[in-house]
DNA sequence: CATGAATGAGTCTTCATTCAT
DNA sequence: AATGAATGAAGACTCATTCAT
C-alpha cells in the first residue's frame, strides 16, 4: 500500500492494485510531459477514474506529484536496502549501487525522468521538501558503508568522508540520468563513443575511484 | 554579435547591444520560469520590443530558447578557453575547471538554471541537437588535457580515458548544478553538513580522484 | 421543532437539537458564502452528518435554503410578536421595531445577511414565494398598529396607510441591512459621519417621520 | 467614452460604440445571473469578441464588474445632475429624485439589478470601494439640497440633516429596488395592494416626509 | 520593418447530486 | 436510515502565434 501522506483516506481505502494503477499512469504522464504540461484530467482518463475521484484522492496536482515522488523514494529504498545487507567489501557495495542505479533507471524509466523534473525552477518552492524526501535515504546509506569501510581499512585514513559520499552519489546520479533521460544518454555517448558494456563501465569507474588517476 | 543560427537576418541586423539585451531578458525569463512557463510576450515587454518584432527575430519560442543555449555555449567556451592554455599540470587544469564551474554557476546563475531545463522530457525532441551544442566543446577539452596528461606521465597508463572524462565531467556538472539550482544546493548541504570552503571542497574532490580511495 | 415544509419526514423525525444544529451550520455557510458559493458538502461536514443524510433531509440545495428562510421568518415573528402586545403609543411601537431590527441584525447577523441574498436575481424564480414567507408577517403588523394608531388619533387622517407602512418598513429594512451587511454599513457611515448612538439615530428617524420636515 | 480606470488602454482605444456594446452585454449577464454565476466567456461571445480580447480589455472578472459599477455611477450622476440644477423648492427636487429613481430603475433595469448584487457577502471584500464609488455622488447631492432648503426655510430648524439624508436615500433606494428587482416588486405589491400610480405613490411619500404623520 | 490587437485552444479545480453498500 | 465514493459539467484565465495597419 502507498505510504500514507499527501492523499486522502479515500485513496488509502481503495484496493492496492487500483492505487498503483493510478500512480503508474500519473508517473507516465509526469515523466513524458513534465510537471507543468502534465494534465490531471488526462491522467484520470487513462486511469479510468473520474476527475472528481482524482481530486477526492489528491487535493491538487502538486499533491499528486509529491505522492509520486514518495512512491519513487519507496522504490529507491527498496533498491538500497539490499546493498547495506550485502556481504562483501565496500567497493562491492558501491558496485551494486551503480548497478542498481542503471537497472532501476531502465526499469522505472518514467520515475527517473521525474527526478530530472524536480530540479526545475518551476518546482523550486518544493526544493527543500523534495530533497529531504529523495536524498535523506541515500545519504544515510553512504554514511553507513563508508564508516564500515573505514573500520575495516578498505579506504585510506584522512579522506573527507562527506566529500567522498557527495562524489560517489554525484556519479551515481549522473549514471542514473544517463540511462533515464534522452538528453543525458546522448551526452554519455558523446563521451564514451565505443561499445562499452554496463559492467565494464561500472568497473572502470570504480577502478578510477579506488586507485586514483595518478600513476 | 550573437552567433547566427536559429534567428532571422532581421535580428542579425540590429545593434549588438540590443541583441544582447533581448537575449539577456530571455535568459532571465527562461531561468526563472522554466521553458514552459516562460512567456514570450513578457520577454518582449521586458526587452522593450513588440511581440511582432520578437517573432520577426525568432520564428518560435523554441527557436528563441535554442538561441539562448547557443549564447550559453559561447560563455562556456570562453570559460574553458583559458583552461587549455594554462601552464600547469593536469590536476591544476581540472582544478581550474571546477573553480570555473562554480564561479560561472554563480555569475551566470540564470544561464545555468537553464541547463537543468534542457534535460527535461518536454524538450526531449531536442535532446540530440542540444547535447551537440552543449557538450561537444567540453568533451574536446577533456580529450586534449587527458592526452597531454598521459604524455607527461601525470596519469597512470591503462586508464580508460573516455570513462575518466565522463566521470570528471559528471562531477563538474553536479558541482555546477549544486551552485545554480536550489534543489541541488539543498542536496549538497545534506551531504556536506559542516562549513566547507569552495576551495577546500575542490581540493578534496581532486585528492580523491588523484590518489583514489584505497589505502 | 423546525416548521414542517421543504424537507422530508426523515428530518422531522430527528431530535430537535440536531435539526437546529444542522440549520445553524447551514445559515452560517449561506450567510458567509452566499447562495451560490455555499457548499452543501461542507455544511454536511460541519453539521457532522453525511451528504447522503443531508440529501435525505432536504431534496436539494434550494430546499435547504428555503428551510432556512422559514427559520428566519420564525425568528422575525418572535421579534415582532412582542411589539404588537406592547403597551404604549404607535411611535413607541415603531421605536421598538427599529430597535429590534438593529438588535436582531446584530444577534442573528448570519440570518440577516441571507435576507440580502434572496433579492438577488439568481433566486428570482423564488421571488414570489420568498416574499410571501418573509413579508406577510411584517405587513400584517403594520396594518394592525396603524389601524390602532388611527383609531386613537395618534396619526392624522387622510394618510395613505399602505404607503406609510411601505415607507416605515423600507426604513426598517435599510436599517437592518446597515447593521448586517458590510456594504450597507459603510454606506451608512458615509451618510452619518459623526458619532451617533443607535438610540439617537432611531429617535431622529422617528422625529422626522412624526413631525415631518416642513417648518 | 468609458471613464478610464479598471480596464486596459487597449479597451480605451476601441470605438466608443464597441466599448458600450461590450459593457451592455456584461451588464445584462451580471444582472441576470449574478456576479458569481455570470460567465465571462459567455459575455465575450455575446459581445462578438474573443475571450482573449475580453481579458486584454479587463484583467479579471472582478475588474469587469467594477467597470460596470463605474458605468452605473456615470448613469447615476447624469440622473442627479439635472436635479441640483433644477429651479424649484426642496421637495420638488426630492420629487424629481424619486421620479428619476423609478425611471432609471426601469430604463436601466439590468444595471439596477446589479446594485442588489454588490451588497452580497460574495463581494464583501469590495464593500468599501464600492460604497465610495456608488454613494459618494448621492450623499453630496443631499448635502447640497438640504443646505439650500435650510437656508430658504423650507425645512424646520433642528433637523439632524445627516439622518434626514440617510432616510431620504433609504426610501429612494428601496423605491429603486422595488422597480428593478422581482423580489422587491412583489414585496411592494404586498404593501400597496390597490392600484397606485407612480406619481401618486411619490406624492404620498413626500407628503408623509413633509408634513409628518402626527395629526 | 515595426507594432500590438486579436485569437481560442487548453487546464486546474469545484460541487450538486446519485446510488451502491 | 445512513454513509460517502463517484461523477462530470462548467468556468476563469493564459499565452503562443498571426496579421492588418
Amino acid at each position: 500500500m502507498i505510504k500514507e501522506r499527501r492523499y486522502s483516506r479515500t485513496f488509502a481505502n481503495i484496493p492496492d492494485e487500483k492505487q498503483h494503477f493510478i500512480i503508474e499512469k500519473a508517473i507516465k504522464e509526469f515523466a513524458q510531459k513534465g510537471y507543468i504540461t502534465a494534465n490531471i484530467n488526462r491522467i484520470a482518463k487513462e486511469a479510468n477514474i473520474s476527475i472528481g475521484s482524482m481530486y477526492s484522492y489528491f487535493p491538487s496536482k502538486e499533491a499528486l506529484f509529491l505522492s509520486i515522488i514518495d512512491e519513487g523514494v519507496g522504490v529507491l529504498q527498496e533498491a538500497l536496502k539490499g546493498v547495506t545487507d550485502t556481504k562483501g567489501g565496500f567497493f562491492d557495495k558501491y558496485h551494486q549501487m551503480l548497478k542498481a542505479a542503471i537497472t532501476y533507471a531502465k526499469e522505472y524509466e518514467y520515475l527517473h525522468q521525474i527526478y530530472l523534473e524536480i530540479s526545475t525552477e518551476g518546482l523550486s518552492h518544493l526544493a527543500t521538501e523534495l530533497t529531504q524526501s529523495m536524498e535523506s535515504v541515500t545519504t544515510e546509506v553512504y554514511e553507513i558503508i563508508l564508516a564500515e569501510a573505514e573500520a575495516s581499512d578498505e579506504i585510506r585514513k584522512g579522506l573527507d568522508k562527506q566529500v567522498v559520499a557527495f562524489c560517489l552519489d554525484n556519479i551515481a546520479m549522473m549514471l542514473q540520468f544517463s540511462f533515464a533521460s534522452k538528453y543525458y544518454y546522448e551526452r554519455m555517448k558523446l563521451f564514451i563513443s565505443g561499445e562499452r558494456d554496463e559492467d565494464e563501465l561500472i568497473d572502470s569507474i570504480i577502478s578510477i575511484l579506488k586507485n586514483g588517476m595518478a600513476p
